[in-house]
DNA sequence: CTCTCGATGTTCT
DNA sequence: GAACATCGAGAGG
């Protein structure tokens, strides 16, 4: 079974716990008892006020005030009018973890299955879709993105400051346990050119030949 | 496959 | 007024 991630794992060094988020479960749970559940494939560590690519560059103010609270809290902000992006503030004031993607996963009894992975990941592709259901490439691609998942998740600015350590409505599992040791990649971090010296910091992690993983 | 572009609203200068 | 930690549609090879 799974184990909710409590606050002292949101409190290690800010890249550390990027990495360590990848291969780990985020969970939603709806007010009708429905769960989405996502391994998490993509992430990118902001290291706090001196990152000049991270929000709390611009000093602590009304967007970026959770940022400076409590590890294990999610930040949230709203980009290009559209989309939200999720973060999870780690134990640095001002730094935090953005998501970038999900492989979507199935609750099947106690187990969890896999969606839309190719066999390198542990998992083949599911047999000819029935009517209504989206091929595997497709569920693949379901949160391949940090607006994405947002979307898929219906997590808005509501959820702004909310405490994942509770294990309500938002939070993430580890599954360990039932995981295969996977191979992580790291790259610069993405539409962040603007930030100088720091765009080209390796912050960007995610789980190599994964169908999740956003395009770029 | 590649590239370009527009949508849309909050935040900061 | 500009910029923005994005995405998908549409045009062209």
């Amino acid at each position: 079974m799974g184990v909710t991630l409590a606050q002292e794992f949101y409190r290690g060094p800010t890249v550390e716990v990027a990495k360590d988020l990848l291969g780990k479960f985020l969970v939603r749970e709806f007010k009708d008892g429905k769960r989405l559940v996502g391994k998490i494939v993509e992430v990118e560590a902001y290291d706090g006020p001196e990152d000049l690519a991270c929000h709390a560059s611009h000093g602590r103010t009304e967007r970026t005030e959770v940022m400076f609270g409590p590890a294990g809290h999610a930040y949230i902000y709203l980009i290009y009018g559209i989309y939200h992006c999720l973060n999870f503030v780690t134990e640095k004031p001002g730094a935090a973890v953005l998501l970038r993607a999900l492989a979507p996963a199935k609750e099947e009894g106690s187990a969890l299955v896999l969606q839309g992975q190719a066999l390198n990941s542990a998992r083949a592709w599911p047999l000819e879709p029935s009517p209504g259901e989206l091929a595997g490439k497709e569920i693949a691609r379901i949160a391949s993105g940090p607006g994405k998942l947002c979307q898929w998740m219906k997590i808005d600015k509501s959820f702004n400051g909310w405490d994942l350590t509770k294990g309500e409505k938002l939070w993430v599992e580890d599954h360990s346990e039932a995981s295969v040791k996977e191979e992580i990649v790291a790259t610069k971090r993405i539409g962040v050119a603007y930030a100088g010296g720091w765009a080209e910091k390796p912050w960007r992690f995610y789980i190599k030949d994964n169908n999740s993983v956003s395009r770029p």
